[in-house]
DNA sequence: GTCTATATACAGATAGAC
DNA sequence: GTCTATCTGTATATAGAC
């Protein structure tokens, strides 16, 4: 897993960048050599066809996923409190990536679903043996679910965070509380 | 709103089919009247465009949304459980609307996010009166969309209830018990 | 009301110069 | 490695017969 070439990030970001704020309709091969700055023949050259520049952001995604896991079970204020704020749109490179490859599962794109399976899984594993029961933990496993849900919808200008601070806050402590092991 | 013509329902379940089993990208003219059994000469004869066709399918979900409220607010179970419950897929015709509308949604359609936006707010006013306070209603509305969001993220084949009976039971449960007046 | 045939536009991908 | 030019398939929409 060296560092690839600093080009290849430059085209995965402005397909995210795309995908978010036209939808997976704009995201055209032209749209995306655009926004990255270079010509489409350019953008082949890094990626040989959409397929390979689709699949790139699912694997870059997954990459992430995997990193912020890590970051979650070690977190001084506890995994449930942790993933719940990771779920709230910072617009980390994460939630780019995510908000990206959830529009590509949600038009039919396979291994974009089976990717996001996969992170969710890892999701459960990490806040399990931090819950009391399957029940809590699918109620903690939703409402990160539906925070991502609220942020995917937007299409368009970043929409800023839906909770301010002390919302935020009060939802967690709730979580925790209806939840904790 | 009188009732429309037959041909017209036929070619909107259609579109939600096929937008549900392929993606909004595969709910092509063409797709859409091959599933309705018209050719597409026919199709446009009742939608003149795939525009209209689309704000066809985008005022269907809204007004199926309103019956369903009422359902709610009406609910002998109490209008949390019947909204929890009316937020698993069941395969409902209003369940079929919104995956075709937010799919819509989030390939960047302005007014399939406005009716979801304010779907969202009918479901939210109806609710509010029956919780404690705004986080624990903000909770019930992430796990409803949590709900959604995971079934309207499979394309293909109908991946049937996530949750059985005695699970979601348990969830709504929880849900209640953590977020009741 | 429903059909076939066709016009127009645009997407993904290739070829080859530089 | 990056470019321009071009080929090819496919999507929306129109025209007009039946």
């Amino acid at each position: 897993m060296s560092r690839p070439p600093r080009a290849r990030e430059t085209v995965l970001d402005a397909f995210e960048q795309v995908v978010r704020s036209d939808g997976e309709r704009g995201a055209t091969m032209d749209a995306v050599a655009r926004v990255a700055g270079v010509s489409k023949g350019g953008l082949l050259y890094h990626f040989a066809s959409k397929d390979a520049l689709e699949n790139g952001v699912i694997e870059r995604m997954e990459e992430r996923a995997v990193l912020d896991v890590e970051q979650i079970v070690a977190a001084s204020d506890g995994p449930v409190a942790a993933f719940m704020r990771s779920s709230i749109m910072t617009d980390s490179p994460l939630d780019r990536s995510i908000i990206a490859v959830s529009r590509l599962a949600q038009n039919g794109h396979p291994l974009a679903t089976d990717a996001l399976r996969r992170v969710r899984d890892m999701w459960e594993g990490a806040i399990r043996p931090h819950v009391r029961d399957e029940s809590a933990l699918q109620l903690v496993m939703l409402v990160s679910d539906g925070l991502y849900f609220n942020n995917a919808l937007t299409v368009g200008a970043l929409p800023g965070p839906k909770f301010d601070e002390p919302e935020l806050a009060a939802l967690i402590a709730l979580v925790e509380h209806s939840t904790h092991a």
